[in-house]
DNA sequence: GAGCATTGCGCAATGT
DNA sequence: CACATTGCGCAATGCT
């Protein structure tokens, strides 16, 4: 429940010298607005501004795949995706991580190697294993529907938007409203205290 | 300008029937790295609707689905992501829309066929390309910008309802108010009616 | 036509 | 363990 929790660890930062880093990976979170970015991990990359609004969205860098580096600049993802390379086939057999078509890097590959073992409990996710295929399509079902709800969501939130504030117009005009009645009748009250007033005087002089 | 036009091309849902059914089962996995190449007519896929607002999230392909019928729904999504495979090394040199990591289907190829052919001006979009990978980091950038705008947005909705809300009880306090201040002035001055009308009446009685 | 902006999607990590 | 969320990159497409 709860929408909105998403603060919670905040394992991250770092890093990483030269070695590997036990981590698995990725991921940072949101930190509310802006903030963060990207951050992989693992490559000596810079931390990178936020993205607060003017830009610094990272730049692009000539990834040099290989060698070379680039220039330095101030926030930048480093992406060097190189290529993944990695062919879920050979993957499969050779790493754990498998070959990742879809993220490029995933570097993770080299950043969290330690792991493993003959037994693999969990480690080779051979890719194409039915299992790992049928876990992958479910979450993608779960990510369609997550993502579905998240816009309905949003469309709600608009429309109340919209709703609240005609409300609120229309509530600011019963309150013109309101006003202008009530100061009438205050108006009317004073000219009648007034006249009251004036009668009792010419009363008054009549006795 | 104009940040909501959405309305625009309608090409999606259809279905497709043919039947290439996705096998869930197939074990013969993913067409994995052969694939496409420049007619790639392989698998059928549908693009997908989502949005609309009901359920069927798709259905894992756990169907054995004989006959087409699934289609009526409207929404299934089906996946049979068969495999991204696609390795940038084979791809880049293999073919022109090469593996596609990511997406795996990307069905697009058969959706919009016609193209591609030896010319190939763009068509073989190296993987590996320098070019390549710096309209990809640019985008990347973009998106993760895009995406920053947009979480951005959805806050300020929220706070915007959250606070009309507000404002609105205010409001609704303030017509209460109004609202009595205008009765008891009512009040008061049926009262003088009265009072006048019985000094009248007395007055006109002590003639 | 170039280039950024949006959007849907799948993946993987992580939260529940 | 299953599902829900979320950041991320990719590719298609929209909009300059």
């Amino acid at each position: 429940m709860m929408s909105e929790p998403r603060v919670s660890s905040v394992i991250q930062e770092w890093v990483f010298t030269g070695q590997a880093a036990p981590h698995p990976h990725h991921h940072h979170h949101p930190l509310d607005s802006a903030s963060h970015a990207g951050s992989s991990e693992q490559v000596p990359q810079v931390p990178q501004v936020s993205q607060v609004d003017m830009m610094s969205y990272g730049q692009p860098q000539a990834l040099p795949r290989l060698g070379a580096d680039d220039q330095l600049m101030g926030l930048s993802y480093l992406p060097f995706t190189t290529s993944c390379l990695g062919n879920s086939a050979a993957m499969g057999l050779a790493h754990q991580h498998q070959g990742h078509p879809n993220d490029q890097q995933e570097f993770s590959s080299f950043l969290l190697p330690p792991l493993r073992s003959s037994s693999a409990s969990k480690r080779s996710i051979n890719k194409d294993s039915a299992e790992y295929r049928q876990r992958r399509e479910r979450n993608n079902i779960a990510v369609r529907k997550s993502r579905d709800k998240a816009r309905r969501r949003v469309l709600l939130t608009q429309q109340r938007a919209q709703q609240l504030q005609d409300e609120n117009h229309k509530l600011q005009m019963r309150i013109g409203q309101l006003t202008q009645e009530r100061d009438t009748l205050k108006h009317i009250l004073s000219q009648r205290h007034l006249q009251a007033a004036e009668d009792a005087a010419a009363e008054e002089a009549g006795l």
